[in-house]
DNA sequence: GTGGTCTAGACCACG
DNA sequence: GTGGTCTAGACCACT
């Protein structure tokens, strides 16, 4: 899978990472049990450190996207992503809240905003 | 209009206090050519720093929800807020796109999603 | 709190500084909203390096047990710590299965283990 | 006697097969002076690296739980597992002491405790 | 001055 | 060769 990372934009690196594997996981590009590459590989292929590759991985583990082997490496977990509970919906909630209201003010319908989603 | 900030959560004042300005802008609390408090004063009603104030209302000027006069203080912006344009839908599609694609992961249906807006 | 590191074991660093602080909350030398050293400062204090202070600070903010403000530094958890549950109590087993299977091999009996505890 | 490995959790696979060996002594499943299957044998049984069950055998030799004849092979130690000493109550506080502390702090009273065990 | 992020380089345990 | 840990030093955002 094709990483695409923004170093101008000043979202972190380690996020921009987390988001893009979430992205492909989410459009079937990655599979459950499908192998990432190591840290340090991924590292040195696009150019940034062992370290923030690993805390991308390490946040994805946590949330239960992935699964760390000692030392078969990095895979998909193999039980899929985790489904949506309470706290995602709260936290979703709570992102999307600011988007809405400045559309609101903008004028943004509804409809458009459904549609661009 | 009240003003309700969370200093535990880790998005900074600032950001929480442009939130609220325009979530009440949205909601029709707050309305156009409406005064707002000085930065010395809301400062001193919320507890914290003049500078952070300072900040949300910079943003929100340059952003052209509110108007600064020198003597006549902080209005909202006579012509009320800015309507959306390309760069706005981009930025707004940027910022939906990674919650969009960890929803789908976690198996959130687009109906759900919809309806939670 | 004192804080006490044994640099010779191998147990790491970051996890030693995780336990001392879970214990100085169980002995209540640590009370509920209290402030802790700052990242640096404890880093100085024990002569170790920021980042590993760091580090056992985000855990011990993943498992609520203290509350990281951006500028007011950390604080122990207004609302005291999380309280056990199902999945805390799985891990305990899993932890002390080994310990009593050893025991038990030693002919270390269920009333000295009870008692030592 | 069942060996299960779970190459999930991050726990050493030697490890979880010491652990293994001696719950199968504490459970009686294995009994003094019986033989276990050889280096080469175990590792092609439960598809691991024969490096892996030989870092195994080597610390059970060494913590008396079996005895490595040249010619007959691998063998519960005929004594029996050695007994509780004062070191291992020592190692046991250590290991038990955190475990102790976060029950309390979360609340998990000392009946549940004693009674989990 | 606080934590957040990133880089760089080192040693170790594991298999 | 893999991830885990630790050190060191740098720049930045926020208040």
């Amino acid at each position: 899978m094709l990483i695409q990372l923004d170093f101008e934009i000043d979202k972190p690196i380690y996020l921009q990472l987390i988001e893009q594997i979430i992205a492909g996981i989410a459009k079937g590009q990655l599979q459950p049990g499908e192998r990432l590459p190591s840290v340090r590989q991924l590292a040195a292929d696009i150019g940034i450190n062992m370290h923030t590759v690993n805390k991308a991985y390490q946040e994805l583990r946590q949330r239960e996207f992935i699964v760390i082997h000692r030392q078969q490496g990095v895979i998909i977990h193999p039980d899929g992503p985790p489904l949506a509970d309470e706290q995602f919906r709260n936290t979703l909630e709570e992102l999307l809240h600011p988007l809405i209201a400045e559309s609101l003010c903008r004028q943004y319908s509804e409809d458009e905003f459904i549609q661009l989603i």
